[in-house]
DNA sequence: CGCAATTGCTTCAGTGACTGAACTATGTTG
DNA sequence: CAACATAGTTCAGTCACTGAAGCAATTGCG
């Protein structure tokens, strides 16, 4: 995203989104360039990430926040590479799971310690920064009303971070 | 922006890294509705920001990340739409410099009034809290030797972050 | 000075990510 | 069983963006 350079009724406001853009940025990036070192590309990465387990590709594109359609493309494109194949659901015979094979799970493998091993905030801090950070992140999220933030995963708090009121 | 939940090596480093992303796409979803909300996409809404005075567009190419021969499809557009036209820079000929109509200010400024309002991390935060993330930022950016950091504006800061070593 | 290399923008063809509608197959409900 | 909902696929199309080719103006070097 570009950098935002104006005006702003209040400067400090103006300097935090601009930080947040400028930290976005920076991970983006690195996770671009992580997923082109595998050879993939960021949605391909994304999905690879995103199968821990095996998924439904309806479940899935929830995760991706896409229409189930672009799922179908991606799956074809990691499925034709012989990252991942579908196998049927158990439990409902329209629906199709996503599982990698061997060659995907050691992908996931590298995909996930590359990015780690460079990511730009974690690198940068020490102990104390990060936790501070963290707690400043937490507090902004549980306390916004704003849709958007409902999007975080359950999975992200270990309990210190109190559920986001309806 | 996906979601990330994963076995990371550090959860503390997964928490973060999944909370700027949430934090980005709260950011995104609210620049891509004030755009909407005004009838521009988002890169026109880009554009026009960066329009507080008249540039060239080769500099604009440069805010926004992109090829010189995308702004030349941007401007198009917003031209026909009558925000902006291109007037001949006064020191090189070859140059053009994008300017905004009394359309296109009008525009900015509904533009930038609703992108304030409803920011989801200024207004949830109070002054507090704003001040340590901002300081939580700061460090983090100025620490960090990443280059995408490096992309900052120089015009963010008050002074009291460092200049990023190069 | 004069010619070569460079720079600023445009044009155009193409790509990759993504949406939305129509379709098939399966599942659910009354 | 009929009617409807849901999972995934197919396909056509959109949007943001790149990269190469080209024109015009500018700069630099002999």
């Amino acid at each position: 995203m570009a950098e935002i350079r104006i005006e702003w009724p209040d400067p400090e406001g103006q300097e935090i989104v601009e930080r947040l853009f400028a930290a976005d940025a920076a991970l983006r990036a690195h996770f671009e360039q992580v997923a082109a070192a595998v050879g993939l590309t960021v949605p391909q990465a994304h999905t690879v990430i995103q199968l821990q387990e095996p998924q439904r590709m309806g479940t899935m594109a929830g995760h991706l926040h896409c229409e189930p359609s672009h799922v179908t493309a991606i799956a074809d494109s990691l499925e034709e590479s012989g990252f991942l194949r579908r196998e049927p659901d158990p439990d409902d015979r329209r629906a199709k799971r996503l599982v990698l094979t061997e060659a995907g799970q050691k992908l996931r493998g590298r995909l996930l310690k590359r990015l780690f091993d460079g990511a730009p905030i974690i690198s940068a801090l020490d102990a104390d920064q990060r936790a501070g950070l963290l707690s400043m992140l937490r507090m902004a999220q549980s306390s916004d009303r704003h849709q958007a933030w409902r999007r975080l995963p359950a999975a992200a708090g270990d309990g210190s971070c109190p559920p986001v009121p309806s």
